[in-house]
DNA sequence: CTAATACGTCAACGAAGCTGACCAAAATCG
DNA sequence: CGATTTTGGTCAGCTTCGTTGACGTATTAG
């Protein structure tokens, strides 16, 4: 794959072969995920954080609420392994979502070390407010796209998605035991 | 559409009826969604921002880079739409880009106030070093996930997009006149 | 001439990430 | 048992990138 000699001035110049014209399109094909990868996360996102503002808190928050809710009992130290910051970072959010009720920290009874963390009832309400919300936008978007697409979706998100991310989906979603695997494709699909 | 009753201990209650398995299905749909977006969209721009942080940039630069070179002679003005920032935010990124070479301002012709932005060779290396990186990766999980995938995932993200940010990638990535309109879909199909 | 528009800038602030240093409790290893 | 590692918390300071509000200037439009 060499280094796409000349696409500059896109569109103006008449492609001479299949070639050139193949190049252009990979390369209008990415601007265009880039648009709509932008547009998409920031819109998709635009739900919960206006409610979130209301109540002084950010994305961020969002997020441990997340994926305490799927995971409740998940020790710190995982939860930092999933969100990929660091426990100072996480601090700073956690530690006020303690101290408003949103979540509970037991400690684990092989490890005593270790804070187990929990979402409260009014931890459980807050999520799934944040939740309602996204899900109307998310459903009616696959609504109008069809299930064909949101199956192409999925495949291309997880696509987009590195190594560790992808082993810490699969531990995150436990893929339904009842339906056998759904897509153990390999990355080695050159 | 009801406030899904019952979808707690997710995977304990054998559910009774295809009501329930459904509505549990939507409600694992939409929590699988949420992760797909936060990790792929982390993953999306993590090379970029590795190239960037060298750079002593940011994210927010490389999207002014992005639309720049996108639309030449783009006026302040649009740009800031496109965004959806004040000018103030961009200001503090497009300033330095402008002071280090990668952008000029050039007076609009017709109404001279404008500050019509275009990259420079500089800018445009960049944004391509940029965009080859993320190409690589965007293109290996579109292979993985086959063309069909690729237009399910593409039909979803615009989905997702609002109206006005709709509008704005219509506007800004010109549908390649040669091909006909491709997926003029209203967003009328409840 | 006056008013609106396009753009820039100063100041202050907030959210969310980072590094580095340091500490306590509990588990583990020798 | 004692030393070390691991889990988690905390203090201090820095950076990116967003926000409001106020004010200034050039240019266009009424």
């Amino acid at each position: 794959m060499p280094d796409t000699p000349d696409t500059k001035a896109a569109g103006e110049a008449r492609p001479v072969g299949a070639g050139r014209q193949l190049l252009f399109l990979r390369e209008e094909e990415l601007r265009l995920a880039q648009d709509l990868l932008f547009f998409g996360y920031r819109d998709f996102t635009a739900g919960p954080d206006a409610i979130l503002a209301e109540l002084g808190m950010g994305r961020a928050h969002h997020r441990v609420l997340h994926f305490v809710g799927r995971r409740p009992g998940i020790t710190v130290g995982e939860l930092l392994a999933i969100l990929g910051i660091t426990k100072q970072s996480l601090g700073r959010v956690l530690t006020p979502l303690v101290e408003e009720g949103y979540v509970t920290q037991t400690p684990g009874r092989n490890d005593r070390r270790q804070r187990l963390l929990t979402l409260t009832e009014k931890g459980e309400a807050l999520e799934r407010r944040l939740f309602e919300r996204q899900r109307e936008w998310v459903m009616q978007a696959y609504r109008e796209a069809g299930p064909v697409a949101v199956e192409g979706f999925r495949r291309v998100m997880r696509g987009l998605m590195g190594p560790e991310a992808r082993a810490q989906l699969d531990r995150a979603a436990p893929p339904d035991p009842r339906s056998g695997p759904s897509h153990p494709k390999p990355r080695s699909a050159a």
